[in-house]
Formats: structure tokens, C-alpha cells, sequence
DNA sequence: TGGAATGATTTGAC
DNA sequence: GTCAAATCATTCCA
């Protein structure tokens, strides 16, 4: 009876209801803000309420498991506990869930600097609500103390009633984390969503990964290093927007495509692979030349001494004169070309890979491209039996079983214009 | 608009 | 950890 009045009197007084109008409030920032994602700006409209408290209750009442499981999350989102750089902890998880993708892309920024505000937020509103909370509790003490003038209060009744403001508070603070927790889930999920949307590589990304492929068909397994520099190659040329850069991992996903889509249809790719065959055997030519100009210009008693074959040492305009017989071959760049003689074409790159050069880098340097010579003159002279075992003329270096050979040590040369001699050790196998 | 192409993800083996 | 394979999801294009 003296329960109820009081409560009736809490109630009038507007104790009670405010408990659960702070509910609305203090959660409301943090929704606010999730639909600000949307909308930025409508956050700073908001008017916030002055704050409440209730530190004592949450001492004292038995660990919730629901809330702990948001405690838990906060801290793992990196919403709550000891700040660590805004977040980065969850934008970094997030970004290596998302493929692995450590760069500092705008997005990933973007993600972290979403993440403090709903970080800061979620603290300002929780030292409201604590802060809110004692006064309130203060405020129900001096009404019972009111109360005690004109009748007996018992501890029993004053525990009953901080028990009910604790109950009330502990439910806004379950609410202000669920819906922290809620903002982070879809934060999360709008940053990876937007990862995951597929942008098709530029064409010249695509030139540049498909002359590795085709260069190196015999062993498409590019090392780490190979990676990194192709993907450094093709974020160059990448233009696909703000942030747009193709990681390391996307030219793993790229040649981990590309090679169960080959092998699945190789008929397809057939001529695909022919363009960039004829390509890379033009480049092996003109480095030949350029290497069989240098070894003779360096040292005339001893070719090829010291010389290291690199792209940019390429001396395309000797090379031009001197390799009129290969170049010849090929007739234009749309990839159709001609070889009238293929025996004599494989000769003349034997004895570029092997006879000529034996023993000395230019040889070693050009042997990829040789292989994807083979390559274009297996499939023109009409070797197509890639998988009935002939290794010698194999267009894809396919073995018997379908697989790469030697798929497990690859090559790793960084350049399609590279040969074995450049040769990078594939820590990742 | 439907199918092809293609980048990303998942799963399981090693 | 990487890989192949299957699959998903999106983009491209006739």
C-alpha cells in the first residue's frame, strides 16, 4: 500500500516517466547517427538532454548475459574499452576480412572515421546516462527523505526503490549498447558491401595481368614480389575512381580466376592467348637484340658479361634492325599473325634460348618468352593435345593431370620481358 | 533484359 | 599460409 503510493508519487512527480523518456533520448543519438550514414549532418540537428547516472547499480546487479555479449562486441568493434587509434583494430579486421586489403584506401579511412563518431557518441551518451543516473537517484533519496518526516521508511523500501531506478537505467544502458552495436553492424556492413562491389580492372590493368599469365603459362604462379609489382603496375593505370587501386590480393584472386578459367576452357582463351604470346615473343625479341647489342658493345672477346636484362634497358631501336626475322613473323597487332615456317621459327628460338647464348643470362633471360613462342607455334602448327603428355610443345604447361607443372615453384619473374634469370624465390610456397 | 564475363568469397585439401 | 574449385554477385554488352 505505501509501496504503491509511493510509486504513485514517484510517478506523479514525473520520476518514472522520465526513466523511460531517458531511454528514448539517450539511444536516440546513436540511431540518429546510423541514419546519418545516409544523410550526414542531421547528427549536429539533434538536441541532446542533460545526463543521469546509475554507476551503484551496475556494481551490483548479477552480470546479464545479453549484456556482456554487448559489452563483448563493443570491445571487440573497438567501440569500447582503452581507445586505440579511433578503431583501428575493427577497420583493420574489416579490411582483412574484406580480402586482406591493408592499404589506406579512402574507404578504409572512411570506415575508421565513422567508427570514432559512433565511438564518441556512444561515450558521451554513456557518461550522460551515468551522470543522469546518480542525479536521479539523489533525487529519489531526498523524496524518500521527504517521505520519512511524515511516515517510517524502512532500508528495505529505500534498497526496493534505488532497485527499480537501477532495473530502469540498467535497461537504457542495454539499450544505448544494443544500439551502438546495431550502428556498428551496419557501418561494417556498408563498408564491406561496398569492398565487395566489383569494379572490372581497366584495360590496361587487365593488358598487364594477362601478358604475365600468358608469358609465364608454363608456371602462372607469381611470387609475393611478382604480385606487388604487378599489382603496383596496374594501380597506375587503374582508373576507376577515388581509392581505386588493385591490392596484392586482387591479382591473387585475378590469377587464382584465371587459371581455373583457362584450364577449364582453353579453347577460349585460345586466341586470347595467342595475342599475347605473339606480343611477349616480340618484346623477347627486341631484349635478345638489345642483350646480343650490349654483350657486343661491352665486350666483344666475351659477350654478355655483366649484363642484366631489364626493362627499361631495353634498346628497342637496334632491336628493330635486328630481329627483322621474328618480327617479320608477325604481321600486325591484332594478334592474327602468320608463321610460314614454324620449324625454322622454333629453331631460331632455340638457338636464341640455348645454342647462341648458352650459359649466359640473355639465354636464361628470354626463356619464358620462349615458352610462349612454343606456345603460339604449338597452337598454330596445330598442337593441341595440351593434355595428352607432349611437354615439349604443352601450350599451357598443363600436365597430364590437369594440373600446372611444377605448379608449386613458380616462376617469379616480375617482368613478362623478364626471364628465369631474374628469378624470385616464392616464399609463399 | 538475359546471358556472358569477371572480381570476390567460401570451402576444403595440402 | 596457398591453392583449386565452386559459387556468388555484379558489371558488361548484344
Amino acid at each position: 500500500m505505501l509501496h504503491n503510493k509511493l510509486e504513485q508519487k514517484a510517478v506523479e512527480s514525473g520520476v518514472v516517466c522520465a526513466v523511460d523518456w531517458w531511454a528514448v533520448i539517450l539511444t536516440r543519438s546513436v540511431f540518429v547517427f546510423v541514419y546519418s550514414l545516409e544523410s550526414p549532418g542531421a547528427v549536429a540537428a539533434m538536441p541532446v538532454h542533460p545526463g543521469l547516472s546509475i554507476r551503484g547499480a551496475q556494481e551490483e546487479d548479477p552480470p546479464d548475459p545479453q549484456l556482456m555479449r554487448l559489452d563483448n562486441m563493443l570491445l571487440a568493434e573497438g567501440v569500447a574499452g582503452p581507445e586505440k587509434g579511433g578503431g583501428s583494430a575493427a577497420a583493420a579486421a574489416a579490411a582483412a576480412a574484406s580480402g586482406g586489403a591493408a592499404d589506406n584506401s579512402i574507404e578504409h579511412s572512411d570506415y575508421r572515421a565513422k567508427l570514432t563518431q559512433i565511438r564518441q557518441i556512444y561515450h558521451t551518451e554513456l557518461e550522460k546516462y551515468e551522470q543522469a543516473c546518480n542525479e536521479f537517484t539523489t533525487h529519489v533519496m531526498n523524496l524518500l527523505r521527504e517521505q520519512s518526516r511524515t511516515r517510517p521508511i524502512s532500508p528495505k523500501e529505500i534498497e526496493r526503490m534505488v532497485g527499480i531506478i537501477h532495473r530502469k537505467f540498467s535497461s537504457i544502458q542495454m539499450q544505448l549498447k544494443q544500439s551502438t552495436c546495431e550502428a556498428v553492424m551496419i557501418l561494417r556492413s556498408r563498408f564491406l558491401d561496398a569492398r565487395r562491389k566489383r569494379r572490372n580492372f581497366s584495360k590496361q590493368a587487365t593488358e598487364i595481368l594477362n601478358e604475365y599469365f600468358y608469358s609465364h603459362l608454363s608456371n602462372p604462379y607469381p611470387s609475393e614480389e611478382a604480385k606487388e609489382e604487378l599489382a603496383k603496375k596496374c594501380s597506375i593505370t587503374v582508373s576507376q575512381g577515388v581509392g581505386s587501386t588493385i591490392t596484392v590480393s586482387q591479382v591473387s584472386n585475378w590469377f587464382g580466376n584465371k587459371r581455373i578459367r583457362y584450364k577449364k576452357n582453353i579453347g577460349k582463351f585460345q586466341e586470347e592467348a595467342n595475342l599475347y604470346a605473339a606480343k611477349t615473343a616480340v618484346n623477347a625479341a627486341h631484349a635478345a637484340a638489345a642483350a646480343v647489342q650490349n654483350s657486343q658493345a661491352n665486350s666483344p672477346t666475351t659477350p654478355n658479361s655483366g649484363f642484366q636484362m631489364k626493362d627499361e634497358e631495353f634498346q628497342l631501336d637496334s632491336a628493330e634492325s635486328k630481329n627483322t626475322l621474328l618480327s617479320n613473323m608477325f604481321t600486325g597487332s591484332s594478334g592474327s599473325f602468320s608463321l610460314p615456317n614454324t620449324g625454322d621459327m622454333f629453331l631460331s628460338m632455340q638457338s636464341l634460348n640455348g645454342d647462341s647464348y648458352q650459359g649466359a643470362q640473355v639465354g636464361a633471360n628470354v626463356q619464358s618468352q620462349v615458352d610462349t613462342l612454343r606456345h603460339v607455334i604449338s597452337q598454330t602448327a596445330g598442337y593441341n593435345d595440351a593434355l595428352a603428355g607432349n611437354t615439349m610443345y604443352s601450350p599451357h604447361g598443363l600436365n597430364a593431370n590437369g594440373g600446372w607443372q611444377d605448379a608449386r615453384t613458380p616462376s617469379s619473374v616480375i617482368s613478362p620481358t623478364e626471364g628465369p634469370g631474374s628469378v624470385h624465390s616464392d616464399t609463399s610456397n
